[in-house]
Order: C-alpha cells, then structure tokens, then sequence
RNA sequence: GGGCCGGUCGUCUAGUCUGGUAGGAUACGGCAUUGGCAUUGCUGAGGCCGUGGGUUCAAAUCCCACCCGGUCCA
C-alpha cells in the first residue's frame, strides 16, 4: 500500500480517523487547501494549508512569553509532569540498541527495538515525555542557512501505548498538546493549524495530525493503529502515539528571532557576536528569513539562487546582503555543528573514516574550514564548552565529557591540519608540473585524497572545474549492493521455550532432559539445557549428549538447539543424561570475564570514548574490539593489563542480577549495553563490584580472582577508530607464556646465548652481518681492476676482428660480483666479451657484457638469449649488458664451450647485415 | 558496511602500465677554491623498494594474502 492509497483510505472517514474531541469544543473546521489539497483543521477560515505561509511570526511572535530553548522545555516538562507523564532521561544519540542504525534519528526510537525483522515498542513508563537529542545527516547543506535545518535537534517526545495502564489515544493526546500550545506557551488558538497525513513504516502504518503555528510545523501526532500490509492488516493490540515536536522550533515561536540557531544556541551565538565584534541589524536579518521561509520549497531548495531574488525585495545589493547574513551563517553553522559533536562524543562517537563516524568527521572539517575562511581564531572546543555551559541545565551529564570531548576535538582538528598541508603539497606539485587533469584525475584524486575539485580551482591548479565531474561523480555512487549475511532459521513453531539450565546454576556441568523435537536425527531441542548456546560473542558449549558429540549449540528465539556431530538414533520423548565439556566451558567463562574487566580498564586508562565494539569468547584465547583514536602503544597496553590484573588480585565479586529494561537502563545508564543490542524486555545485570557493569547474557566467574591471570598477547588498529585486543586469561595465560618462553630458549640456543642476553646477541650479530657487507664491497671495488687486467690477459683472442672473449663458470660468487667486475673489465679492455654462467640454487645465470667496441659487431643481450635458451631460460639485454638463465645444469660445459662459436656466429652476421646497408 | 589511493636512502621523490645493473634532489662526511663565510667544483657514505607467499632464468615492477597510512560513499 502506498502513502497516496492510504492517504485516501483514512480520508474516506475523516471523522474516525482525525476528527478529535478538541476540534469539535473549540469549533476547528476541516478544510481543503487550494493549493495542495491537503485536509487541514483550523478554527478561521483558510485559503492554503500552513506549507504555502511564511514565517509571520519571525519580528512578531504570536504570544506574550518569551521563552528561551532551556526554559521552554522547563515549562513543558512541568506541564507534561503534572499531566501524569513520566519524565525519562535522554537515550544515547549513539543508537546502541538497534543494528540498523548509527544515530538516535528521532524520540520513537528510544522505545523501538528489532526482534525477528519486526519492530517492537517498550516504553519504559506509560505515558511519557523525553527531550531526546537527535541526529540527522541527510541535509547538511542547508544547515545554518535556512533558520531551522540542523544535524541535531532536540525533539520532544510524546509516548504512549493507548492499550497499557495509563495509556490514551488521539483525543487526550491533541488536547494535551493544544493545551501545552495555548496555555503554556501562550499562543493565540486561531493560530494553530492541525494538518491531516498518513504514516507508514515497516509492518504497521497509521495517521497523524501535524500542528503549525504561522507556517511554523511544530510537531506531529503519530497514530499507529494498524499492523500488516494492504492486503490483511488489523488494529494493533498496543497502538503507540508517537508525538514528536522539535524544541528549537517550540522556542523559536515564542521569540520570534529571526532564526530557530538564535533560541537554541542563544547564549552560544551572543559570546562569539561579541568576541568577533560583528554588528547585527535585526530588521533585515527578520525580513531575509523571513523571506527565505516563504520561497525555499520543494521546487527551489538551493539558497543560493534565492538569495539574489531576496535582495532585489529588500531593496539592497547582493553585496550588502551577504556581508549583514554571511558572518551569521558561519556562526550558526559552527554553532550547529559542534553541539552535535558534542553530544556524540559525550556518548561515545568517535570521527573517523568509517561508519557514523565519517559524518562527524565530515561536520568537524567543515566546521573548521568555515573558520578558516572567515579567518577567526576560534577553537572548536572553546565553542563546545559553551554549549555545555548552557546545556548543563537540561542535560547535566554533558559536564562530565568536557575534557573527553576537548580531547578528541582538539586530536581530531590536528589531523585535519596535517590533511590540509597534505592536499597543498599535491596542489603544488600538480601547479608546478603545469599539467592539465583529465576529468578522471580529478575523481580519483577526490576519492582516494579527498582533494575537492573546488580546491584546486582555488589555488589555481586548475583553471576551471569541469562540467562533467559531478555527474560522473554521481554516476559512481548511483549502484550500491548491499551484501545480506543470511542466517540459518529453524521453523519452530509451537515448541515452548527450553528451560536454561546454565543461568540457574552455572556450576552445572550434567543434566537429565527430555527431548521436545528432533530434525535431520541431528538437531535436538530439549525441554532443558546447561549447554551454554552460541551468542554475546560467546562460543557454544560441546560436550556429550546421549553418548553423542555435540559440536554446535545455537539460539533461536527462547528456544536452544544442540547439533550433533553425528546422526542419532534418539526419540522424541526420550530422557538423555547431558553433559558439558568442562575444561571448555571454564576457559571461555574466565576469558568472557576477562573481557568486562579489559573493557573497563581500557576506558580508565584511555577515556570515556571507550566502548566495546564488539568482543569474542574461545576456549584458547579472546578478543576485544573497543573504540579509540589511535593505535595503542606499549605503555597504554601494560597499564590496561596492569589494572585488569589488579581487579583479579582483589579477587572482586560478580554479582549477577536481572531487571526491567526501563529500570535498567534509567539506573545504570547506556554504559550497560557494551555489549550491543539485548533483544528482550529484562536485562541481565553483570557486576564487578562496579568496576563494571554491563548488560550480558554470558558465563562468568564467581569472583575476579578464579581468572587467575589476564595477558594482552597483542593490539592492532582493526580500522579507523577501533582498536582489536587479543588476550588470553587463565590456564590459555599459563600456555601462551610457555610458548613464548620456549622460543626465547630456542632463539638464545641458536645465537649460542643465554635468555638474558639474547638482545645483546643479537644486536651484535646483525651488526657483525652488516660490517662483513661492507667490507666484502670495499674488497670487491679495490680488487676489481686488477682482477679486470689479469681477465683481459687471458681472454681468448678471435680469429675475426680483434675481438677477445673471457667465459667462466662460477660456483662460489654471485652475480653482484660478475656484474662489478664484467663492468670493470670492459671499461679497460674495449674489445673483451665478458660471459659468466653463474650457479644459483636452482638453475643458474647469465651475464654478458660487451666493450666498447667489441658491441659494434657483438650484440650482449643477444648472446645472453641464447646462451639462456640452450640453457633451458630465457634473457635479453642491450648491446652493452645482457642477462638471462636457465634450469639445465647439466649443460653448461656445453655452453661453456659454444660461448666462442656463438660469438663468432653474431660477428658474421652483423658483418653481413651491415655489409648489406652498405 | 562497500570502494579507492599510497608505502622506494635521514627527508622529498623518479622508476610500476610495458619485469632485465634501483636513479635524482636535499641534508650529511671528505677534498679543492677562500684570510673567514657564502658560493662553486670534485668525491664519499647512505636502500632486504612496508611484510610474507606465488609466477619467472630474472620481481620495486605481475598475482595473492597481510601490515601501516590516507580518503570517498552509504
């Protein structure tokens, strides 16, 4: 079902489906747009619908309060709260809790998650209200110029499961916000604009009413009611109200100023006015964005050919409009973007080159490139701290990253330096080499060293940018296929959920069960299980079933499924005795509880940024994948491994509690979901004694101190911003240090040393080696003449043309040796032919040179090609100097003596061919 | 998650397509010119061509894997 067909479907009872209680007592009338024809609810009588307005409110807001964006939301939270909603702390910008997502996008999605490609709502409380910070991404461009686009925004959320205790639908819901507008923040009623559309998501679709004040949307009431797709849906058992309304926006109505970044970065933007000494004439900033509101549509979305036509209105140049708007611009974009910086940092994004992070790293770059070009010496981080400094009264946690996000900042706008100086260097090279770049060149040089075509027009590398690049640019990106992972899935329907044994006593290592269902005589669901199943990074258990080897223990749903590695014989209904590999499972328990303590002990040692990436459990050894800026060296990783055995000597208790969700998450924060999404309504609480605590459905050890040892084996920069730990804990410790230890013996025996000196050794003999090099080139250089003289005595002299030849085969030296010396010898004898078969492990070389004028009639390369060919190889050279080789051995005393004949050979036919020229 | 680019004396780099003695610049040492310095000339030392495999008579060069750095897109 499309959006259109159900836009008609609700339309066709209008009364069911929009009409609310409110709009029947304060008489709102249903009306048509003229323009658009969309349906729309007001109590004045209304040519358009509120998306054909311009902002009337900017210069003169349509209310006598005046509040700024951390007293609007004071004034909502009072009025939701004393509306018996509860009032729920912000969920992380970072979204943990679903895979399909890098950024928190809206309020909804704090109480969404994904169970078997369906989206499920869990709401914490019943009703509730969250001023949740959101990221988007996807209009950036527009950011800091239109007055209201932003990568982050606070919307307000609304939530309710109109079926749950406390729970109301759409009536309570639009006269709880028409109250919220009228009474709190006083708006005038006949203002107010709801407008009638359709929402329609992924397994469920309902309709909403957006409400808008002078133009102004200011929120939408999501109604999700149905569940199914067009051909069979059904009213939802938990039909949720999704209300979601931006507080920029909420503020911005009250104020009246002439851009949304006035209310939401109010005092942020006043300091940098002030410190820049930028003058501000608010009557035709009012009248320019208010302007830009009415014009900037779906047809028009480049500011930049507007802003001509908004001039000639105002009555002034281009020129003199930018220098009033250009400096706001700059600061409302910075203001922009590094509030969102600092929410994603304090939540612990990291900028980089992949992932979500490539779009912080993208708005940090672009944040400090504005600067550049309006030439202010402005920091990053002193613009954060602003926003921290008013922000602090909303969201409090924000003071606790200050210097984690200074950090970060100031690493981060280091790099982009070094970046910078990069694309210069190459700028300049390319000016000076005075080359023309082909429209290609410049597409790789924009991918691979994300140099801008722009760029290089700038510095005059080029003199214009050509037609064609952005199209094929955009033709490049046009196909994407996304590779789907597929997973195994039985059809279990009907089987009730197996009984975990490992979870009610983890110390249980042999079991009696009975068994629900067999598939293949290989798959066995049992009706209860110690096996530990696959999953949290977590290997499975193997052990014995039955008598058979299970090999694989996996997890669908609640149900738990042990593969054989065999085919049994077994029936449904049996009792089996099971018993679980223990050795195994103690070592992948000890390694998953080393892991909760790296994890922690790399963010005391590193910082707050820190969070587990991702992290694997094996009987031998584990890994841990946590986020960092750079790759670790030496001393970070000891004292990681220093503090984890710490916690393991204090011998720390690991409590094991389960909670709610809600109650989880509000009490602990999001620091318990290190280990990704937990797909269920009660979370596992693991607890080191709060050194750690995470959200896991794993084994772990009673106290810190069964591990034994922790050992860091090694640390690698996996990508851009994730560092990968392999480590092994306990007994796998024990090993791993064994086997070193035996090949520091093997090594030190063969350097004939001892273990404490096989540095030393060592060192010395690589500078023995290097020494012996030299020497051996000094000898060879002082040698070579007289050894060139004593060859050229005992050449051969040919029958023809004065010519001598020298031929050796040569077991011992190599051919860095016969290549010194042939060089040397016909430098001194012109008329000498120098042939050397070398000897190699396998088959052996060629080297011919030819004198100065012994190459008028001898060709090298070519006595080197066939001296190889009869030695089963090839080669070629020039007149001067050729080389080959060949696998035949066993022929070089043949070859040996056809060395003469084949020279001889070559002298007649060059004589003939120039004979011929002649 | 999907790509792309790069890694060669201390430093900057040519050579890679098309396999054949690794070359230049700069800094460094020595000698000469000079009262001294700048300069200039001559000369010397400095390279497991990121690592490991493969192909080949022969690999900086071709193929594969890995490591390190950079970068674009979703």
């Amino acid at each position: 079902m499309g959006k259109e067909e159900l836009a008609t479907l609700f339309a066709s009872d209008h009364d069911r489906y929009y009409k609310v209680n409110i709009f029947e007592e304060k008489g709102f009338k249903r009306q048509k747009c003229s323009k658009c024809a969309k349906f729309f609810w007001s109590q004045t009588e209304r040519e358009f619908c509120p998306d054909h307005e311009y902002y009337s409110f900017i210069g003169k807001p349509p209310t006598n309060k005046r509040l700024d964006y951390v007293d609007t939301w004071k004034e909502i939270e009072l009025f939701f709260k004393s509306n018996n909603h509860s009032i729920i702390r912000r969920y992380p910008v970072v979204c943990r809790w679903r895979d399909d997502l890098y950024f928190t996008i809206a309020s909804i999605v704090d109480f969404q998650r994904i169970m078997e490609n369906k989206v499920v709502f869990e709401l914490p409380s019943n009703p509730l209200l969250v001023p949740q910070m959101s990221l988007r991404f996807n209009d950036i461009e527009n950011v800091g110029l239109t007055g209201r686009h932003y990568t982050s925004f606070c919307m307000i959320g609304q939530t309710c499961n109109a079926d749950a205790d406390g729970g109301y639908w759409k009536d309570r819901c639009i006269e709880l916000d028409y109250e919220m507008l009228t009474n709190r923040l006083g708006i005038q009623s006949h203002e107010i604009v709801f407008v009638e559309d359709v929402w329609l998501g992924a397994g469920a679709f309902g309709y909403s009413l957006e409400y808008y004040v002078n133009g102004l949307e200011l929120g939408n009431a999501v109604f999700t009611e149905f569940e199914g797709n067009e051909n069979s849906y059904h009213v939802m058992d938990n039909k949720i109200i999704d209300m979601g309304a931006g507080l920029e926006r909420l503020s911005w109505i009250t104020m009246g100023t002439p851009t949304s970044y006035d209310c939401a970065f109010g005092p942020i933007v006043q300091r940098l006015v002030d410190r820049l000494g930028i003058s501000k004439d608010s009557e035709i900033m009012s009248r320019y964005f208010t302007a830009i509101s009415g014009r900037l549509s779906e047809q028009i979305n480049d500011i930049n050919t507007l802003k001509p036509l908004i001039a000639k209105s105002l009555g002034i140049s281009r020129d003199e409009l930018s220098k009033i708007i250009s400096p706001f611009e700059a600061i409302y974009t910075i203001a922009d973007h590094t509030r969102t910086l600092l929410f994603a940092i304090a939540d612990g994004a990291l900028p980089s080159n992949v992932g979500g992070g490539y779009n912080l790293r993208v708005i940090l770059r672009r944040a400090i490139s504005i600067l550049e070009k309006m030439g202010w010496d402005i920091k990053l981080e002193d613009v954060t701290d602003l926003h921290i400094d008013y922000l602090k009264q909303m969201y409090p946690e924000l003071e606790e990253h200050t210097d984690d996000v200074r950090t970060i900042l100031r690493l981060e706008s280091d790099r982009y330096v070094g970046s910078n100086e990069r694309m210069h260097a190459i700028a300049t090279s390319i000016k000076n080499a005075n080359r023309q770049l082909s429209v290609d060149d410049l597409i790789r040089m924009y991918e691979s060293d994300g140099i801008t075509p722009d760029f290089l027009e700038r510095v005059g590398a080029i003199d214009k940018i050509p037609s064609t690049f952005y199209t094929r640019l955009a033709d490049l990106h046009t196909e994407q296929n996304i590779a789907q992972t597929h997973k195994q899935t039985y059809s279990l329907a009907g089987i009730a959920p197996t009984k975990a044994l490992y979870y009610e006593d983890m110390s249980m290592r042999e079991f009696r069960a009975k068994i629900i269902k067999i598939t293949d005589g290989r798959n066995i669901i049992l009706d209860q299980t110690a096996f530990y199943p696959r999953g949290g990074g977590q290997e499975p258990d193997t052990g014995v079933l039955g008598g058979m080897q299970v090999i694989e223990v996996v997890k669908q749903a609640d149900i738990i499924i042990h593969k054989l590695q065999n085919r049994s014989n077994f029936v449904e209904g049996q009792s089996i005795d099971g018993i679980v590999n223990n050795r195994r499972r103690e070592s992948i328990t000890k390694h998953h509880t080393a892991t909760h303590i790296l994890n922690s002990s790399a963010r005391n040692t590193l910082g707050s940024w820190v969070w587990q990436n991702s992290a694997f459990k094996e009987e031998g050894y584990g890994r841990l994948d946590i986020t960092h800026h750079s790759a670790l060296n030496k001393e970070e990783i000891w004292k990681i491994e220093q503090k984890a055995n710490d916690v393991v000597r204090q011998n720390l208790p690991v409590v094991i509690n389960t909670y709610s969700r809600g109650n989880a998450e509000q009490y602990y924060t999001f620091r318990i979901y290190q280990g990704g999404v937990v797909p269920s309504n009660s979370v596992r609480i693991v607890n080191i004694n709060n050194w750690d605590i995470e959200a896991c459905g794993g084994t772990h050890v009673r106290k810190t101190g069964d591990i034994g040892i922790i050992k860091i084996m090694k640390s690698e920069r996996i990508q851009d911003g994730i560092i990968r730990l392999e480590f092994v804990a306990g007994e796998a410790a024990l090993k791993y240090l064994q086997r070193q230890e035996s090949q520091l013996t093997s090594i030190s025996q063969s350097l004939g040393s001892s273990k404490e000196k096989v540095v030393e050794s060592l060192q010395k003999m690589i500078y023995e080696t290097e020494t012996t090099k030299k020497k051996i080139k000094t000898v060879l250089r002082k040698i070579s003449p007289h050894v060139a003289s004593s060859i050229s005595n005992t050449a051969r002299l040919l029958p023809k043309g004065n010519i001598k030849v020298y031929s050796i085969y040569d077991e011992e030296l190599d051919e860095d040796y016969h290549i010194a010396i042939g060089e040397k010898s016909i430098e001194l004898d012109p008329y000498l032919i120098y042939v050397a078969l070398i000897s190699r492990d396998q088959g052996l070389r060629v080297i011919v040179f030819a004198g100065e004028h012994a190459r008028k009639k001898i060709h090298a390369g070519i006595i080197a090609k066939q001296l190889s060919i009869e030695l089963g190889g090839s080669g070629r050279g020039n007149e001067r100097f050729g080389q080959g080789g060949g696998r035949f051995k066993d022929k070089i005393g043949d070859s040996l003596k056809s060395v003469e004949e084949l020279v001889v050979k070559e002298f007649s036919r060059t004589e003939s061919e120039g004979n011929r020229d002649e």
